[in-house]
DNA sequence: ATCATAAATTAGATTAGTCTAATTTTTTAT
DNA sequence: ATAAAAAATTAGACTAATCTAATTTATGAT
């Protein structure tokens, strides 16, 4: 069994691989988790030898298979537990990342494949981020930032990028909730401020750097 | 915040305490955990200078308020989470304790007040075992070993004294179940083997050990 | 190609929690 | 009261995960 410690080296490792097809540099990860540059040298050693990552030297690291399995079953139990807290709890999104960074290290397969189907086999977290099935495959889906589209454009607000309490109570003050549907009604030309209409009901205005954070999809 | 392991002592100690007035030994502890006896003067000189415990020399160990506050709060979040498992996931009584083990340590007052409300404040976990309130206090209730009722007696079961997987696995096999109600139809006089009558339905003859195991109410 | 900067590794310490072996203290039995 | 047994503590080591400071390696810019 791997330590919580590792546990979250692994879940750090795979969310900056995902980001590009190279490997990952070592100050990428420290600044991730917070910790030195000197301890990840250190913990990047002992996974090696556990045959958790992959050393390209030089060229950083990456997860092997058996190292990105376990990283994305965590990233499984986070997600789940997440749909848990909100849908069976009552709490807010903002309210349920740093819960679940803490049940996500509950070792118990029977545990979360039994949650899996108390809560309906969700798709989706809270926050619209993709769940991968108990194989470790996540469902495609194709979302664009809503700072890419353009005036005229229709679509449903799937997911956010910015997962900040600060950020997902500012969507809730102005009434955006995952699932609305939005139209662009006019773009500033000075700022990029998008002006849009929800569903039928009321018009907002939202900054270009929130239109940056919002998740669209056709 | 305290780390897993010194929670683990205090509940530990906490259980032993409640056994007598008279102050826990470092050696009931040590069996208890399975460490070493050095291990365990080693954690209680810390936890003494946390004001957790309070030492009388050669007469052993007790929780102070504080550390016995602690204590009975991961109980408290030991139980919810059982009867979590059992009424909401399905599990059986006798697969939950693990899994408890492992959920009594995450850290939130508001995801156990939740918890609470979500599973209708119940007052006992599946074992019988009561749950205190947010403030500690414990529902007093009267309950005695069936090994100790005579013949002719009827109560209801509502506890169990062995909790471990095969006695329970046993009761279920039998077909006793917690909230049955029971009578005793005759007592074997050489092994005191009880033979029970099952709420009008079938009637079971069981070991004195298990009777030994069994607590029941008026 | 050389020098400056940035990134990574090494060396040496620290803390929590554990162990074994040795020693001391306490309890119990004669 | 004394010796034997049991319980507790101390001493010294180990592992996991971290740190700071020093050193080495790599990158990049002229
Ligand atoms: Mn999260
Ligand atoms: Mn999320
Ligand atoms: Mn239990
Ligand atoms: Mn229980």
């Amino acid at each position: 069994m791997n330590s919580f410690t590792e546990e979250n080296y692994l879940k750090a490792i795979y969310k900056l691989q995902e980001q590009s097809s190279e490997g990952v540099a070592n100050s990428d990860l420290a600044k991730a988790l917070g910790v030195q540059s000197a301890s990840v040298t250190a913990m990047l050693k002992k996974m090696a030898q556990k045959k958790l990552i992959n050393y390209e030297k030089s060229k950083g690291f990456r997860l092997t298979d058996k190292g990105k399995q376990i990283a994305v079953n965590i990233i499984r139990k986070h997600r789940l537990w997440e749909v848990f807290l909100v849908e069976k709890l009552g709490f807010g999104w903002d309210e349920v990342h740093e819960i679940a960074e803490q049940l996500e290290h509950i070792h118990s397969e029977a545990l979360i494949n039994r949650l899996d189907v108390y809560l309906g086999h969700p798709k989706a977290d809270p926050h619209g981020d993709p769940i991968p099935n108990a194989n470790g495959i996540f469902a495609k889906s194709k979302s664009i930032l809503l700072s890419e589209t353009e005036k005229g454009m229709q679509g449903k607000f799937v997911g956010v990028t910015d997962h900040s309490p600060s950020f997902l109570t500012y969507l809730d003050k102005v009434g955006l909730s995952l699932g609305d549907t939005i139209s662009v009604k006019s773009i500033e030309d000075f700022d990029k401020t998008y002006t849009l209409q929800l569903k039928g009901k009321k018009e907002i205005t939202v900054s270009n750097k929130v239109a940056n954070s919002l998740l669209i999809a056709g």
